[in-house]
DNA sequence: TTAAACTTTCAAAAATAATTGAAACCTATT
DNA sequence: AATAGGTTTCAATTATTTTTGAAAGTTTAA
């Protein structure tokens, strides 16, 4: 296999990953090509490989420099602007996991604290829904909190968790 | 609030999180209902509260089942086929991994170790693409790994694993 | 062996999500 | 203050995913 086809092979399977755990394809795909780059790359570039429209590049690298996974770039003597993607993987893991909770974990989590304060009444029925989404609650907290302790730990969490674990 | 509309919120919910996550909005609106109902509910009664249609009922039901988080039960007497969910969380969290790691995880891991061992020739970009991937077919089959490890400490798993992080 | 009670399958339709492309919008340079 | 080089926005289109519903398939019981 060549670079070039290894390459393509890479960005395709990010993006097929990446739609599999609710992130657009393309943004998946913009973000391992620059992963994968030693240099900043230009939009007119990253159009270029991928064969997507301007519209579309714009609009995914908003989105992957919203989530502070992807930075812009400005070279001397050039106008138009360049994108580099976070390249440390722990950092990586962390912003995606700080973003995810933020954005979908947090809410559910209110929703799950609510419903599971009503009143019970008598029934077996009601007492069994606030009895499981209570556990739901405390599970998805303790997990979310889990992430958060990532952040802590920061410098390689991942491979001093996985010691901690095995011992 | 009452029971009702507390049951309902937390069924969209449910559904609206899983979409969020690439799990199919239906599959995770039944799997909610079943999870929060203290006995087994037929398909005519999932079909009736998330008005869906027989079809997206059945074929959602057997998704479940794959997953190994849906069981099938039968009543006496009775000719239909009712449907619980698992209801322990340390045993859903750890199913849910093993299926993800399973078809989605591991096939990514097997293409990250392809194109991580081209030759790389001498081009710092070349050279910068192997370096980048190897790292992160590390990284993945390290977290992957990890979430094997959930099952052997198999009971309260979450619990123990955070008990470890903190101190 | 037929019918009744249910479930599964899958092509077609509907809903949802992603993508395009051109106009509007910057901003630096002449 | 006009223009050139570049980016963003967003309504319309296109692609993908989900859902439907009716026909085919199963199983139990008479």
């Amino acid at each position: 296999m060549k670079f070039k086809e290894a390459k393509n092979k890479f960005v395709q399977t990010w993006g097929a990953l990446g739609s599999q755990w609710g992130i657009n394809k393309t943004m998946a795909q913009i973000h391992a090509l620059l992963m994968v780059s030693n240099e900043a790359v230009s939009m007119e570039d990253i159009m270029e490989e991928l064969q997507i429209s301007r519209g579309n590049a714009s609009m995914n690298l908003r989105a992957l420099m919203d989530w502070g996974i992807v930075y812009k770039e400005y070279k001397a003597g050039e106008r138009k602007e360049f994108f580099t993607a976070e390249k440390d993987l722990d950092e990586l893991a962390v912003k995606i996991s700080r973003e995810r909770s933020k954005r979908e974990i947090k809410p559910a989590l209110k929703i799950l604290k609510e419903v599971s304060t009503i009143e019970a009444k008598d029934s077996a029925e009601e007492k069994h829904f606030v009895d499981q989404t209570t556990k739901l609650y405390d599970f998805v907290l303790k997990a979310d909190n889990m992430l958060d302790k990532m952040t802590e730990f920061n410098d390689n969490w991942l491979g001093k968790l996985v010691m901690k674990i095995m011992k």
